[in-house]
RNA sequence: GCGGACGUGGCGGAAUGGUAGACGCCGGGGACUUAAAAUCCCCUGAGCUUUGCUCGUGCGGGUUCGAGUCCCGCCGUCCGCACCA
């Protein structure tokens, strides 16, 4: 063996060979228990970043592992390749969306392969070909025949300089982001699909996911958000009647004015002829359309000068225009009770309207003034006329059931969640498979005629959907009636490509978009692996289209993801410094720094030493994942992905913690060196340490806890390096071998030449001999009112009696019990014994 | 605003209610070397009157023989919020 370990050679050696040898293809015909390990595919966006590397070194660590434990492993990699970036590079740079994004795949499969994960890339597939979006437009017209599909006129942000639909990301401060011009609302007839049918599965659903994360449940559980309350009408002084819905049907008494959404017929008539109705409406228009946005504005609002009566107290309510109220939920419009909900209590103090408590602490505290917030906890109705004494959850049943009685209202669940719009103004998508006839409406594109293939010779000189500009594209003639007509020039939401690719990498024939079989003998994923922050829509859009096409029989499977497991960031620390009233970033490898201050090395002056942040390109704290495998090697990278910081937190990049990783190869490389195959004699406590150690990695990488993994594989190093040659010192190298291979596959397949027997990528995980992973001695803890006074070595299984003997016979704990009477004396075998004196 | 999480040495972090700080990084000392790199060995929470003792897991309470862990109330930080993927 060389003396040290080339990466360099050795990457690109073995990654060549496992290759060749297709070593990590799937075999659908296999017979042995099946692994579908599965991290979410990247948007192909020029380069490989260090949180894809994180993302993948997990999932290759897992599924290099079910292989060893002889499962078939099915890890497939793909492109979720449509999305805007593609258009802002064609806009930006002149060149391509379909060339940019090819390239940049092909760049970023090279990257990958460099990092040596152990991909079945025969099934490699991009949401940008047509023979994965053609099917994709089939499903959709699948969805589309079953009822799951409609169009309704929906708001989008308009740019009005640029003509064009803006993404709620490119509104900056309620401003065009290239454009700068005020954003507008607009209405555009859209394609939904129904996820609201699916609202109660989807939430009973989660009950049985134990596979994921309780936060991620949690979210999920909220944004379904079921709520059980009243829907009831006011008879308005207009003679109209008005709808509305709440959650706290308890509050009722309290109600002192009625609100209304600014597009909410109400308030649409209310504008007509009303100069200053019309100009509040267009007001709330000008806003965003973001939750966070709404919610956190100023309450404003505008009195119609219509009165609401009040169906138990007859009283003449205001009814106000408001613009925290959401036209998508309930009924667009509310009743408001002040003194106990806080936008309500907010919009009141503002507009002088009455501040009423019917919910007290107790029937005494009726009286009780608000001190300047509302109160929204539990408690018993007070000054509520028929309800008063009765505690909330009774009030609002007797409510409801009164309502219900007299006929003017029922109780209702409402479901926060509304359906998913997934028309997109854009180019660079998913053609949604429809042709708008003058006659016959919206008619489906035959499925003989898919896909229908997004063409691609379009220019981006001018703003807005090229699509409708393209001179031939989307002119065609009614698949009904014949007559000349218009195809769709809408795409699909991004999120529909990437809610059924891990379908497709289970099987791809080219007539349909799966094979039912193949699903039922893959899916669910077993585990699957990305970040926190697709919690909610991509996962459960996913969830929902899998539903659906459960519900439409396609396939069999309810759920897709068994497993989930969300990784944090990868951070970086920042530099920066005041330059012309602006702050620059510095790049850590251009400061110099010491325990408290830094400097910039080109003119030795200080700069600001920042947060460990999120690497991002603005904040010049990036580190390019090929630059670390140039310099130390795939293994070195892969094992400080997996080193120190527990997978689910944030992980400070750091250029010491990679060169400690760098080093570690060297060290195990020289180590496996020593491995002589011919030495004799027996060390039983290496033995003994080398079992618990498999036990416990083999625990470690399954509960996906790979810095406790990497720590008891520093601990197995450690005491083996210095353990006499002996044949268990072999044994224990060889393991060390195969307990790395997952996560460092070079240098174990390397070394392997030496110590086994063909390729390590199908080498077996270590035996372990069950009588070694218990100690026949343990260390007991002595403590003497808690405190820890001694620690004594006994034999596992000691009796209480005799381990409080041995206690109470420690010079320790004589002296720090002193004359005090013994009153007690606690003892928790094999761990343990507490002395209260 | 609503929802979710997190808080332990200089740093990343270990710790079924039972020995707080495993393991790694940084730092200090030493060995080897003409020298450097590499490597190896030792030390490394704070304080003190140092065979040992006291304090110590964001802050304030509580439960318990025993609390980083459980409960209550604060403080602080971060993340998500429907057209970014």
């Amino acid at each position: 063996m060389n003396e040290r370990f080339d990466p360099d050679r050795a990457d690109s050696h073995w990654q060549k060979v496992w290759d060749e040898k297709q070593c990590f293809r799937a075999d659908d015909a296999s017979a042995k228990p099946r692994s579908y390990v599965l991290e979410m595919f990247p948007y192909p966006s020029g380069r490989i970043h260090i949180g894809h590397v994180r993302n993948y070194t997990m999932g290759d660590v897992l599924a290099r592992y079910k292989r060893m434990r002889g499962f078939e492993v099915l890890h497939p990699m793909g492109w979720d390749a449509f999305g805007m970036p593609a258009e802002n590079a064609a806009m930006e740079k002149g060149v391509h969306s379909g060339g940019w994004t090819r390239e940049n795949i092909a760049n970023m499969k090279a990257q990958l392969k460099r990092l040596g994960f152990a991909l079945d890339w025969s099934r490699e597939l991009a949401t940008c070909e047509p023979d994965y979006y053609g099917h994709e437009q089939a499903l959709f017209l699948d969805l589309y025949e079953a009822g799951l599909v409609y169009r309704k006129e929906s708001a989008v942000n308009w740019d009005p300089v640029d003509q064009t639909v803006l993404a709620n990301e490119q509104v900056i401060d309620g401003r065009g982001w290239r454009s700068g011009a005020l954003v507008e609302k607009r209405k555009l007839s859209q394609w939904f699909l129904k996820i609201t049918q699916f609202a109660d599965e989807l939430l009973a659903g989660l009950g049985t996911l134990d596979g994921w994360p309780e936060k991620v449940r949690t979210m999920q559980e909220n944004w379904i958000g079921k709520s059980q309350g009243l829907e009831f009408s006011f008879d308005l002084s207009s003679g109209d009647r008005l709808a509305v819905y709440t959650t706290r049907p308890d509050t009722i008494f309290g109600a002192s004015f009625v609100a209304v959404a600014a597009d909410h017929p109400v308030a649409q008539v209310a504008a007509q002829g009303n100069a200053e109705a019309h100009a509040f409406i267009e007001r709330c228009k000008a806003g965003g359309t973001t939750a966070a946005e709404l919610e956190t504005a100023e309450k404003l609002g505008f009195d119609t000068g219509l009165t609401a009566k009040h169906p138990f107290t007859g009283a003449d309510l205001p009814v106000y225009i408001a613009n925290f109220v959401l036209m998508d939920y309930g009924t667009g419009a509310i009743m408001a009770v002040p003194g106990h909900d806080q936008r309500d209590f907010d919009f009141a103090t503002k507009y002088g309207l009455p501040i009423i408590r019917v919910v007290a602490a107790s029937a005494e505290d009726a009286d009780r003034p608000f001190a300047g917030e509302a109160e929204a906890g539990d408690g018993v109705c007070v000054n509520s006329g028929f309800i008063t004494g009765m505690s909330v959850a009774e009030a609002k049943a007797a409510v409801i059931a009164r309502a219900e009685v007299e006929g003017w209202g029922e109780g209702k669940t409402v479901w926060r969640l509304r359906d998913w719009g997934v028309s997109r103004q854009r180019y660079w998508g998913t053609p949604i498979p429809f042709i708008h006839c003058e006659s016959c409406g919206a008619v489906p594109v035959p499925k003989d005629q898919l896909p229908v293939v997004l063409p691609e010779d379009v220019d981006f000189q001018t703003p807005g959907n090229p699509l409708v500009r393209h001179a031939t594209w989307k002119h065609v003639s009614c698949p009904k009636c014949g007559i000349p007509a218009t195809r769709e020039t809408d795409t699909l939401d991004t999120f529909v490509d990437s809610s059924w690719y891990f379908l497709r990498f289970a099987s791809q024939p080219g007539d349909k978009p799966f094979d039912p079989e193949a699903i039922a003998k893959w899916l669910p994923v077993e585990q699957y692996i990305g970040g926190i922050e697709h919690a909610i829509l991509h996962l459960l859009y996913a969830r929902f289209w899998t539903r659906a096409l459960s519900h439409i029989g396609l396939i069999e499977v309810r759920e897709p993801f068994a497993s989930l497991f969300t990784q944090g960031m990868v951070t970086h620390e920042t530099y920066s410094r005041e330059q012309d009233g602006r702050e620059v970033y510095f790049s850590p490898g251009e400061v110099a720094r010491s325990a408290e201050a830094a400097v910039l090395k080109t003119d030795g002056q200080p700069v600001e030493i920042g947060r460990v942040i999120k690497m991002s390109k603005s904040k010049k704290n990036v580190v390019d994942p090929d630059e670390i495998v140039a310099s130390h090697g795939a293994d070195a990278i892969r094992w400080f992905m997996l080193s120190d910081s527990p997978p689910e937190r944030d992980l400070p990049w750091s250029e010491a913690g990679i060169e400690g990783c760098a080093r570690f190869v060297q060290r195990l490389w020289r180590l496996f060196g020593q491995f002589d195959a011919g030495a004799s004699g027996e060390d039983k406590a290496l033995d003994r340490k080398r079992d618990q150690t498999v036990a416990a990695v083999a625990q470690d990488i399954e509960a996906l806890s790979f810095n406790k993994a990497v720590a008891r594989i520093y601990e197995l190093t450690n005491v083996t390096e210095k353990a006499a040659p002996s044949a268990s010192r072999s044994a224990a190298i060889r393991t060390i071998l195969l307990l790395v291979a997952p996560m460092m596959p070079h240098i174990a397949e390397e070394a392997w030449q030496a110590i086994g027997q063909g390729l390590v990528a199908e080498a077996a995980w270590p035996e372990v001999d069950p009588a070694l992973l218990v100690e026949d001695e343990v260390t007991i803890a002595v403590q003497v009112m808690g405190k820890l006074r001694d620690t004594i070595t006994a034999a596992k299984g000691l009796p209480d009696d005799d381990l409080k003997a041995l206690a109470l016979a420690s010079e320790k704990v004589q002296r720090s019990i002193g004359d005090a009477a013994i009153r007690k004396v606690i003892v928790v075998p094999d761990r343990l014994v507490n002395i209260v004196a």
